[in-house]
DNA sequence: GTTTATATATCTATCGATAGGTAGATAAAT
DNA sequence: ATTTATCTACCTATCGATAGATATATAAAC
């Protein structure tokens, strides 16, 4: 079995600082706001699915701008333990950037839905203000985390361009693969990426 | 004043089958549904913004999912009549790609929002069925223009494939764009598109 | 040890607001 | 007269959120 990455695993979990109550309503919070986004998550059907009442919720996640910080929040945490240190690696620019790669393939793969920060990415002036903050916080760490991961020495190209770049792709194609359920498209826009930075990067 | 293609523009809309009224509800629901997706736009917000009843919405179009229908149909439509067609073109495969790009750019500039289509896409599967269809539609035909507009007779390379990526690439980076407030990394990604397919197709 | 207090986690019941949708009347245009 | 387009008025369902009660567990005070 494959480990989830962006996708919700309680294995990995382990140094939640939620209750095993709060993280299960985050659990499912994530995995119906990747598929519906912000507003098509209710408190009464978070409340249904682990098996409490919607004011229950409430006490662990008073206003619901609390739930969508929190669930992305630790969206983020999971992505960024999950990536690591850019710096320490050793290895081809392309060994590194696999890590990226497998944990957008496997989100995709495991719930058949977008990326998180994709789905509310694209309603964030939708959004109450903290919650879009956190968003907007997930792609700048994300592309901080990338454009080290291209700063390879020998390299002079614009490891922050190729960053925007590559991730734009990425986000892109899940968004193809569900909105056509192909997933093809996903996988193909890997194998480019992964061809564009062997060109351009060594 | 540039022509706004997947944004809404009244003048260029001449052959619309509605009236309109109608035509001024798609409008709105059609900016709205961009940045907020489908359960964004309610009957008594489209009624209040074109200045009649919800009901009289609801004479226009009697369920939400013929609403929900209409826009990305008539949204695709104008968006592939934009396009034009892909082969009677003479010029290079990347002057033919420009107007995929300038598209693509008006649209986020215009409207500072997702593509439609990408916003509806990522919330397919929480679609009426009969929208998420068209949505289909609108990224298999987009598709299928690029791969026509990418096979020059020289060329050896997967158009398919590359079609597909680049899409990939305009779609996420409207989504990085939108999310972080910074329109550049579209600007930066059409740039690297425009590098990557004059590198690989002539 | 027993009592007192506080925190945790849930419940029932309800609120006002808003959602999509409908019935039937009205007015204008053809 | 019929069609087109709108209205008023209403329905049921659900939304986020709150009030107030309850059971339980831990912790502190006596």
């Amino acid at each position: 079995m494959s480990r989830a990455y962006l996708s919700v695993d309680k294995q990995m979990m382990t140094k939640h600082t939620y209750s095993p109550k709060a993280s299960e309503i985050l659990d499912v919070a994530e995995n119906h706001m990747r598929k519906g986004g912000f507003d098509a998550v209710s408190f009464r059907d978070l409340a249904g699915a682990v098996g409490v009442k919607s004011a229950s919720v409430h006490y662990h996640f008073p206003q619901k701008t609390d739930l969508g910080q929190a669930v992305v929040a630790r969206y983020r945490g999971r992505v960024l333990e999950s990536l690591g240190d850019a710096d320490d690696v050793s290895g081809t620019t392309v060994e590194r950037l696999e890590r990226l790669l497998t944990i957008y393939r496997t989100a995709l793969t495991d719930a058949d839905s977008v990326c998180l920060c994709n789905m509310l990415g694209a309603e964030a002036q939708y959004l109450p203000e903290d919650v879009a903050a956190e968003v907007d916080m997930f792609f700048k760490s994300v592309l901080s985390w990338t454009v080290k991961a291209l700063s390879s020495a020998e390299s002079q190209q614009n490891a922050e361009e190729w960053a925007s770049y590559l991730l734009s792709s990425l986000q892109g194609a899940m968004v193809l693969s569900v909105a056509t359920n192909d997933h093809n498209h996903y996988h193909n826009t890997e194998k480019l990426i992964r061809q564009s930075v062997q060109a351009v990067f060594r």
